[in-house]
DNA sequence: AGCGTATGTGGACGATGTTTACTTAGTAGC
DNA sequence: GCTACTAAGTAAACATCGTCCACATACGCT
């Protein structure tokens, strides 16, 4: 029933390699079931050693927890770079700084919409995102957050932001998609289907977009 | 050390009221540690009842945990409703709708702000907000959503959001709010200062309003 | 009065996180 | 190359949690 992918019975005493072991079983528990599926006695089951190995490599299943939660940002940061990457700066510094903008928020609902679970291990509880750690990153070296000021940044220096409306706009803009994100995944909007939650997306973009600059209509 | 309030060791064999004895239990731990504190051995603790004692109203952990989620809902219905009962209809109609959606939203927030673990617990999984459970209201009969709903009727009735604008607006909307709410909860915005989450949320609902209408500037 | 049943008790099981004491083997120093 | 240090894994135990089973109690209906 089980398929335990990972227990073959290694013959060194050593595991040489457990830290890693158990943070990718722990990543594949979050993937699964989220942040309180990530279950140490399982994860060191899965590397096929003793339950308290793993102190020797974290504190307490609170430091394993964030340890997984760690890598499951540095995924978020990959998707949304994903979709970064389609932009390109082309003669239209606005075009680019509007699809900037949208690849932030497009990636980080899609990535929400695919990997669940991930998604909610990445934003629970204690996340020290703010710092720039780079354990939270992907290539590009940024974390979702700075990833989103960059976009917000596009938008300013195209002149689509006022230097005042600039200020502070990554939390207005995060606020709205990982909003809807939360809500569809383990809140209200539970069996919203698929399609229509990417086209809320779409609008809701969109809404940022228009709403984020005081210039247009006070 | 523990100040067991309420095991006020009974005489009668019945205790009575042991489900809403339960309840406010969990309410309690909820209101303090969020969802994942409400412990069914240690509601029966404060209900001084043997731990097997609730399951004969609750099906198991989970069914307790809906019936605190439930409360906790009502109380957020009931904070918008505090916040809503703040503006009357005047004669100018669009200023009405204007500030019954700002109500909603500062209602939200204000609640996610000073009951974080209830908040967190009010919407969290499976809770069947969508269809109107009377359980999840307040003095109105009416539950958050359904407060949203009716705040952006007050801004479509008054000529400030067109039919196809108003369609979902209230998706869009709530998404904003509770994203904020969740990110300074349980997310990277962990330490930012209360003042500040508050002037945010004062942004964000302008930013809603502007940004919900397709009408001005596209 | 008597009885059915809703309600509460006691004891047990498996699972989890965590601690304490012990074992093993890789490595650094002489 | 031997030895001693120490990082890394093991074993056994404990407290707590959710849950199941069998049993006890007394409320309220006939």
């Amino acid at each position: 029933m089980k398929k335990n992918v990972t227990i073959e019975k290694r013959k060194t005493f050593r595991h040489g390699d457990l830290r890693n072991a158990l943070v990718t079983a722990g990543l594949e528990m979050a993937r699964i079931g989220g942040p309180n599926a990530v279950i140490l006695r399982e994860a060191t089951r899965q590397a096929g050693v003793s339950p308290n190995a793993a102190y020797r490599h974290f504190a307490n299943q609170a430091a394993l927890l964030a340890a997984v939660r760690s890598a499951c940002i540095s995924r978020v940061a990959a998707a949304i770079e994903e979709e970064m990457k389609k932009c390109h700066p082309g003669r239209y510094p606005q075009a680019f700084a509007r699809k900037s903008l949208r690849a932030v928020g497009i990636g980080y609902l899609g990535f929400a919409m695919r990997e669940p679970g991930m998604f909610r291990t990445a934003f629970s509880v204690p996340p020290p995102v703010h710092s720039p750690d780079p354990a939270n990153t992907a290539s590009m070296g940024l974390n979702p957050f700075q990833l989103l000021s960059l976009a917000l940044d596009r938008m300013h220096e195209s002149g689509l932001l006022s230097k005042k409306d600039r200020k502070d706009a990554e939390y207005l803009a995060w606020s709205t998609v990982h909003g809807l994100a939360l809500l569809v995944l383990e809140g209200p909007l539970h069996k919203m289907p698929h399609e229509m939650v990417l086209a809320l997306g779409e609008r809701l973009v969109v809404m940022v977009e228009r709403g984020l600059s005081s210039e247009i209509a006070h």
